[in-house]
DNA sequence: ATGAAAGCGCTAACAC
DNA sequence: GTGTTAGCGCTTTCAT
């Protein structure tokens, strides 16, 4: 594992390491047979740049951390493709860290990235996250940080998000205009920016067809199948008639499909579903899902952009927030 | 950003920066009094150590660097919460990197992590990798690698795997346990050695139950879905008649599924399927799936401790091939 | 166009 | 138990 470093190279052709070093990085001041040389000598020889030295010397990297909640939900995966594209155009290297919905795994990861001086951070919020302090305290001591789709709301933050308010009022105004009333709304955790969002364009939808807002329509859970399949249950032993379901995202809405499938219930000839996010999975199951088609590899291609712009200390600063289109996609459910 | 060292401790307290260094990493022979001091300071002035710094001197990294072919896999994305369970028990750091089923970025992507002085590999091939001597480079130069999953077959090398071979004759001897003779398998890409496997174990099972293997019912086709639809719509197009399908994975059996719907051929009532891989989908889809389960949490956790042993130089080496156990999960499909 | 020298922040012999 | 010193591999003034 011995190394060749650019002082070998320099023995070996009589130059000197700051000539090498220059040669290298095609800096114009050397000549071009120089150059030639050098980089002969270097594929000869097997030379390889050690990063981490040259990352101490400049103080600078060219690697990008990512910070989110699971690599497996199908949203997350399409933004990190999108931020790989645009990263490794650029010239930057991704780290992909994911928090699994732990506040504490957020700060450590977090923090072991920023120990490793990445050039800037990527990232969405985990589900228990209570406050963002550690990304606050890294944004004061310089670290380029954008947040995309689990956002804080605060206003001097960089951000990529969709509207949510209008996405979730479109697809209640959807379940309304398809003549249902008792909208049930499988809310997410309030502390997610993106959920309350969320439950207020339920709110608005309803308000503008003018139907009263009633509280025991609207379940409050997790992001997760078993929490969607749960709520509708506990529904249903209370007895509480509902004729359509906007769930606060896809698996939710799955949970939700399942057991109202093993009840017997028609979907959608006696209860229509809308998730949120187009997964997948919404168009293969049975019933496939109306639901609320998120650019997600587009949220992540913005992110690094912003992202990059911001480490290159670019003049133009990007816009705080950049907001993205949202569609609603029909299919069986409703 | 101005940073904090080392030094800084050292001047605020009087002592060296060697003293400083010890303390902090809890050096035996360093006073308790004078860590307790070099903690307080270090807290008071907001020392962080430069990881950077620190993997340049020791030539040691605490990076593991996960390759695999695509994030969104679900089993790819269980693979690495395992691989991130052991590391972070251990105190490595876990970055991950996505090849996009394409050799090219895998190379480039393997480079960069080397470049950055990853403490080793995990790697799963991409499909289209030909041969694996950007792997066996770094082998040579001392990088430590373990493959899983998508391998290598050659002996010398550290992998975790499954054995495909068994496991797709319990596949396709549940078939034939059902009463089904003409099984079609739609085939991974060959130059993958699991998939190999499962092609080899498909043979096995017809040949134990004295069914003639018939080459028109194996279609050689791609890991995705839109490979097992287009392969089931060119084998009925062609007339060729069968029972049932097994799948080389699950999204190619979910692919076979829907054209199968499409054209009104029921499940399992004419055919039959299984996939492999026992993805999320497959117990929601309608029918839901016969398939293998794949211990993929499993498989990235073992993964994982034989790197780590291996970076350690722990004596009693691991074992270079290791194979878990897999299950047939019976639905509806069969 | 090239070289000398200093230093990024840290660790680790080797002294004492 | 603590300090001195050198150096990881690279970049970058400042000379020449």
């Amino acid at each position: 594992m011995t190394q060749v470093t650019i002082k070998d190279l320099a023995l070996n052709l009589g130059l000197s390491t700051s000539t090498i070093s220059r040669a290298l990085r095609n800096h114009p001041d050397i000549n071009i047979e120089t150059k030639k040389l050098v980089r002969a000598a270097a594929l000869k020889l097997g030379y390889e740049p050690n990063i981490v030295a040259r990352n101490l010397k400049t103080k600078y990297s060219n690697q990008i951390g990512i910070i989110i909640p699971e690599i497996k939900h199908d949203f997350f995966s399409k933004a990190i493709s999108g931020i790989e594209e645009v990263a490794y155009n650029a010239g930057f290297t991704v780290i992909v860290s994911q928090s699994n919905e732990d506040e504490e795994r957020e700060k450590i990861n977090t923090n072991a990235l920023y120990l490793h001086r990445v050039a800037g951070f990527i990232v969405s919020l985990s589900q228990t996250t209570q406050n963002i302090d550690h990304f606050k305290i890294l944004i004061e001591k310089g670290v380029k940080i954008v947040f995309f789709d689990r956002v804080w709301e605060e206003d001097d933050l960089y951000k990529v998000v969709i509207d949510d308010f209008k996405a979730s009022k479109d697809a209640v105004s959807h379940l309304i205009s398809k003549g249902n009333r008792r909208i049930v709304h499988l809310a997410g955790p309030q502390i997610l920016q993106n959920c309350r969002g969320r439950f207020e364009g339920y709110k608005e939808a309803l308000e503008e067809a003018g139907i009263p807002f009633d509280e025991n329509l609207v379940l409050h859970g997790g992001m997760h199948e078993d929490d969607g399949l749960k709520s509708i249950k506990q529904l249903i032993a209370q007895n509480i008639e509902f004729d359509s379901i906007f769930a606060v995202n896809d698996p939710v809405a799955v949970g939700a499909t399942l057991y109202l499938k093993k009840m017997g219930i028609e979907i959608p000839g006696k209860v229509s579903i809308v998730g949120f996010s187009n997964n997948p999975i919404t168009e293969y199951m049975s019933p496939s899902l109306t639901t609320i088609e998120q650019p997600a590899y587009e949220m992540g291609k913005k992110a690094a952009e912003v992202l990059i712009s911001l480490i290159k200390g670019e003049d133009g600063f990007p816009e705080k927030k950049i907001t993205l289109e949202t569609n609603l996609i029909e299919r069986e459910s409703t």
